[in-house]
DNA sequence: CTCCGATCCTGATGGC
DNA sequence: TGCCATCAGGATCGGA
């Protein structure tokens, strides 16, 4: 489900109601992620202050005094804060209480997600080989040329390969190639250095109006504040198959590319 | 190396 | 109404 401007945005809306708070309580409900919840979380984390919460590609660093808390939500993970007491749903899997009113939930049907701790200042190993943030300095047409080089995979793919540029999903992957005027099934290798100005230019500014909107709900999504985003009524073609291009009335295509629903305008995006 | 398909899991949806 | 197939915002793994 999340992709950059969804995790940003749970980010962002925890951060001002937890970073300073200790810990004074774990309760884990259901350890099975897509890997094991630590055994020992409950007592590594009890008494500890929050120091910050970060975000690198779609991971959420949450910043302790002995190590990192690391998250992930999947397909279908969200992270949101209640009040002490609030009802416990089905697939809420792990509360991380930081006062009454301040209780930190992770809620994931699919356990897709991760929660793993890391020790120290190290970095984890799972943020080791990520390619740069799209919204950060090292990210433009340059570097999406240079990664691009002699490959064949189709474009949509290729944006959403965390190697090459971090945080791109489905959703945006489509959006990104819309706006850049980009087929979603034209070789990586192909571009022009001209479209991969484009198309980086594209995908922060998707990005960041994504972000400015508070995500993408498409289902259930919610932001740390427990609200939903508001950013897909902004969609220009994803999920919009046979419905007319807000830009030039064509009937929007679908297909499957690297087994994912690709969406594009024939019109808007020639080639 | 690159690329593609299968896989983890649950829930929603649509066809019959 | 029930049953079944298909699809869903991610990421990893193995084989070609």
């Amino acid at each position: 489900m999340p992709e950059l401007p969804e995790v940003e945005t749970t980010r962002a809306g925890l951060e001002p109601l937890l970073v300073g708070r200790r810990v004074t309580a774990v309760s884990v409900r259901e350890r099975r992620l897509r890997q094991p919840v630590p055994a020992r979380l409950a007592a590594t984390l009890d008494g500890q202050r929050l120091r910050a919460i970060e975000r690198r590609a779609k991971y959420l660093l949450f910043r302790f005094e002995t190590g990192t808390l690391l998250g992930h939500l999947g397909m279908s993970g969200s992270m949101r804060v209640v009040a002490r007491g609030e009802e416990v749903r089905k697939h809420d899997h792990v509360d991380l209480d930081f006062g009454a009113r301040r209780v930190l939930r992770y809620h994931d049907p699919r356990r897709f997600g991760l929660l793993l701790w890391q020790r120290g200042d190290a970095p984890h190993p799972l943020l080791h080989a990520l390619g740069p943030e799209p919204l950060g300095a090292d990210f433009d047409g340059a570097v999406l040329h240079a990664q691009a080089r002699g490959r064949k995979i189709a474009v949509k793919p290729f944006l959403m390969d965390a190697k090459v540029v971090v945080g791109v999903g489905n959703i945006y992957a489509s959006e990104a190639l819309f706006r850049a005027g980009i087929r979603p099934g034209r070789a990586a290798g192909r571009l022009t250095r001209p479209d991969c100005d484009r198309l980086a230019d594209a995908v922060r500014a998707v990005l960041g109006a994504a972000v400015a909107r508070g995500g993408t709900t498409l289902r259930d999504f919610v932001g740390g504040d427990g609200e939903p985003g508001y950013f897909a009524q902004e969609l220009a073609v994803y999920g919009r198959e046979g419905a007319p291009c807000r830009t030039c009335g064509s009937a929007v295509q679908a297909r499957v590319l690297g087994q994912r629903s690709t969406f594009w305008c024939p019109r808007c995006q020639p080639r």
